[in-house]
DNA sequence: TTGTAAGCGTTATCAT
DNA sequence: ATGATAACGCTTACAA
């Protein structure tokens, strides 16, 4: 059963390839009856239009590409939705693409974005790497391109962030407020989003205490980020006069691996030691005790990126914007 | 800054676009000094070969599409990275769309997929609807077509299989061991794998005691089917006489469902209620107590899927198969 | 209302 | 070792 093509469906209807565009398109007038002999010759032939070739012509493919570190982190599986909410009832299709969190393969799924020809990039949390190298940059020079919590100070392109800043503070206030006298940060490496929380813990901290310690994983996006930011504060808590009594950990999944390892000494949380988490995924109210966690309204800072992006390929308003959103700390048992 | 082109290059270089085609695909041989000339004009322009012509004469895209119903069930996170991790070594790339459980949206998505000349496409569970209607097994004669776990009997596709079966008997075997006398099993709709399932449980169960009793609730696999379940299992829970003593869930996100459930009416698990779950996400590793589940491996159901689709698109092998995978009943504490 | 023909950016075929 | 030219399947002036 060879594919039809535009053509056969032509000959079949006794029309010319125009005409038969021309319904399928709905972009001129065509008798009706000529109409209809071309739809059945379609429907018989089960003929689909190569998008390819539609493509090709019209240097427009009506696809975004989407990158994110991982799909294992519900905090990106949110802003996904959130994005193709936005951008699917206006006739795009999305590319969803995962680095998990390797600044090589991101690099190798924008090439491959491009040379697709897709409208558009939205990339959620782009590598640490990437962004320093100037490829993210020279890349938003090329094309319509939105990065979502991924901002850094120097680099001109398109944000759509959460403020990270209030987010911490808010977070380390409280714990400061319910007693804690040393807290630690718990990120992950590669990424601006734990560069920016760690900033700004070391900003905030310094003024209020003297214990200052961040403790990092390597991958902090991915599922063994449970077990690894076990182990990492397991070995922090074992310290005798340095341990810490209070967490802020930079997703809901380290926070997890930080309850965990405080139950496996035996230390209660909250009252030995409390934990903070970040995202407000469903994972945060499962455990024993819930978690408390920064909220970041990842539906709605996927749908501002889509109707960013959108704007930009749909208008010629290609200029840089920044928008942030609110975080709110979400008080529970941790 | 335009895009530039094949033939931007050869005038820049000073050669036939054929020669810089073969220069790009090293598939000709190229004198030495003009493959150096051509490549250093390829940087120059910053020049991207368009895969939408390549694409459009190869009729071959080097690309698989994927269909998920949700990218919020590890699960699937899990099926899809060992997908990827099999076929983009082969130099594919991957097309991931997530129907949302929605069997018109699957329908769109296949399209979308057709039209862009995908060379092939897997199916995590596929809807319920869109098997019924014929639409998949017509489908597979036009397109390489690998199903994981969505088998129906009549339906003549290739599928990779959890052996279904076996895991619910396991789980059945394993709860009337520990003296449960009331087992029910908890549901999503609209997807063949829980109907196996159900169907397994029903011929066995009554075989074995006169209980018999299937909750279902609506949508499996996103987040919201934490609380669903949750509520579903209340309200069973609460009635008196036929309230169950052990439930099999047909995954984790239902299984924390259930468990929550118990735990708000003061219902001890396992004590008082067993739950098992499906698929040994890491869901049920960090509720307390940890969940007892059914292993599904799959990183390697997505391999083989992988492997599979990819014989199929690289020789005339268009055999029906049926490949089935082991499941294994993890114990934990529920 | 319909048709003819050019062209999108590649690869493939056949020359040289 | 290199080049000219015809496809691939569609859209879009321009004609009729």
């Amino acid at each position: 059963m060879k594919k039809s093509t535009i053509q056969d469906v032509a000959d079949l209807a006794g029309v010319s390839i125009t005409t038969v565009s021309r319904v399928i398109n709905k972009n001129y007038p065509v008798k009706e009856s000529t109409r209809l002999r071309v739809n059945s010759a379609i429907d018989k032939l089960n003929f689909r239009p190569n998008l390819l070739a539609k493509g090709l012509i019209q240097s427009c493919t009506k696809t975004i590409g989407i990158i994110t570190p991982s799909i294992e982190n519900l905090f990106f599986s949110e802003v996904i939705k959130g994005i193709d909410s936005f951008i699917r009832p206006m006739g795009y299709s999305t590319i969803l693409c995962h680095s998990e969190g390797d600044n090589k393969s991101e690099v190798d799924m924008i090439h491959n974005l491009l040379n697709r020809q897709a409208d558009g990039i939205i990339m959620i949390d782009p590598r640490k790497e990437n962004i320093d190298s100037g490829f993210i940059e020279d890349l938003s020079k090329s094309i319509p391109l939105v990065l979502i919590n991924g901002f850094y100070d120097g680099v001109k392109c398109n944000y759509i962030l959460n403020d990270a800043t209030s987010g911490v503070i808010e977070a380390l206030n409280y714990l400061l407020g319910e007693g804690c006298t040393k807290v630690t940060l718990l990120r992950g490496k590669h990424s601006y989003s734990y560069d920016i929380k760690e900033e700004v813990y070391r900003d905030f901290i310094l003024k209020k205490s003297d214990y200052c310690k961040v403790l990092s994983i390597d991958e902090g996006n991915d599922l063994k980020s449970v077990n690894s930011a076990k182990l990492k504060v397991i070995s922090a808590l074992k310290e005798k006069k340095s341990a810490p009594d209070g967490i802020i950990c930079c997703n809901d999944w380290m926070a997890v691996g930080a309850l965990h390892a405080a139950k496996s000494l035996g230390i209660k949380v909250p009252g030995d030691l409390r934990i903070i988490g970040f995202d407000n995924t469903i994972i945060s109210q499962i455990t024993e005790p819930d978690i408390s966690t920064v909220d970041q309204q990842m539906t709605i800072l996927g749908q501002l990126a889509a109707k960013r992006i959108y704007t930009m390929m749909t208008t010629d308003d290609h200029e840089i914007q920044k928008i942030f959103l609110e975080t709110k700390l979400i008080i529970r048992n941790s």
